[in-house]
DNA sequence: GCGGCGCTTTGATGTAGGTCAATGTCGCTT
DNA sequence: AAGCGACATTGACCTACATCAAAGCGCCGC
């Protein structure tokens, strides 16, 4: 089938509650549904853009997983985020006009292309639908705090509880299981986006499995006691 | 004088090129000036806005300068940011319609309180201010990424390095000196920032006073050799 | 002018995690 | 089914930075 011919339509998708604004009246998802363009499958592998590319739109993942990373000038690099069904990537093309990040796929994937001229325009008719943009900017930002929080003054282990946990929490949002979870990137992009080396992401895995905490199998990780993962993350409270 | 008499015109601020978007015409220049409800002066030392207050309002900051930073439940303390002149805080309370961090003002300072509701009625009408929104959160989206690669794959040196570069270059925008420079802030807040002690800020600051690239008189900085930081973040490539 | 306090500097020592290297496991191709 | 290549694990050792501790400096109030 030519993408051209379906019908895209953001009121059917069942991934709404996670892109879209809540409580949008008949004709207010009408204007919604004009958003998205087209579809566009990114295979393994593939970026979606990269560094230096003209900033035209957003994308909301309707399957599939995502890494965004930045390099330096010296080959350094560094993931800033891993995205998953149902979240927008592309917002730091915005501020210049082109992307500042690479957006790759991690597994097969297809995201619905929101074209942003369009995006502002229906903003300016539908407020609830600026106000949904203003928060997930805004959501974003204060990710990132986290993120700076957890890279500027956790340790190794702090640091890996609470990537798993975040994991699993956003699974959970999307239908899936609290305790099991297949990771989608390798050691190394984990320790890219914590901070550490690929040695020490797997390392704290078996720390972690020896202790009971969890069970790896390579990529499959199931958690067995989430509350310590919790406590090595917020360490309880010592009273004196 | 009592600030509700003053004319508060945005049009007229000598820190408009910062703040607003720029090409409007008077008729949107208008709309703009009602952007701004009234100045608030914050002595230094004082909260601006903190954790868990209700959202309201976005600031831009007239005079002084603001840290950002959130705290753990543990009591850890994690600066996000240095705000100054020209600059907006308060996007990180959008999302859930209260503040996720405190903003604190390092030195007196004085910021122009514009409203949010305000600001999404006004940007529907100037479109151009709608974009100036969007981009001023693009920005701190990619400024977050560039703190996380400091945070992330730096060494202290290069952390600290970097960190005088932004510095002096967003204190250059506002037609201050390239080369000399008053930190507003300790160094445990530097450290807090860059991810590092105390200690560390300082030994690296000798370091590079023995290696001749700036002069440390306590908080008065002066560079000597803007091009040796500069190498020292992006170390020359080696060819082989 | 003096004393105290907050901040900074500097030194001595400890350690979490980096580095280097070897080995193991799994999935894919032929 | 064998063999290869990408990824992961584990061990031994090393280092950048943290930690602990002791001065030093400069500003403010009295």
């Amino acid at each position: 089938m030519n993408p051209h011919t379906i019908k895209i339509a953001c009121s059917n998708c069942n991934l709404r509650e996670l892109c879209l604004p809540l409580g949008l009246n008949t004709q207010e998802l009408g204007r919604v549904d004009e958003l998205v363009d087209k579809r566009r499958p990114v295979k393994r592998g593939v970026s979606l853009f990269s560094v230096g590319d003209k900033f035209t739109s957003l994308y909301a993942i309707r399957t599939g997983f995502f890494k965004t990373c930045i390099t330096t000038a010296d080959g350094r690099d560094q993931v800033t985020g891993f995205q998953m069904a149902g979240e927008i990537i592309g917002l730091d093309g915005i501020v210049n006009d082109e992307h500042s990040c690479n957006a790759i796929a991690l597994e097969d994937a297809e995201v619905c292309v929101m074209p942003y001229d369009r995006l502002e325009e229906i903003s300016r008719e539908v407020s609830a639908l600026q106000h949904h943009v203003h928060k997930i900017m805004s959501r974003e930002i204060v990710r990132e705090h986290g993120v700076m929080l957890l890279l500027g003054s956790m340790r190794a282990e702090e640091r890996l509880a609470a990537f798993l946990l975040n994991l699993v929490q956003r699974l959970k949002t999307r239908g899936f299981s609290m305790s099991d979870l297949v990771l989608r990137m390798t050691r190394e992009e984990i320790g890219s986006y914590l901070g550490m080396k690929l040695e020490t992401v797997s390392r704290t895995f078996s720390k972690f499995a020896d202790d009971g905490l969890i069970e790896v199998k390579q990529r499959h990780i199931h958690i067995l006691d989430a509350d310590a993962l919790k406590s090595i993350v917020n360490p309880p409270q010592h009273c004196h």
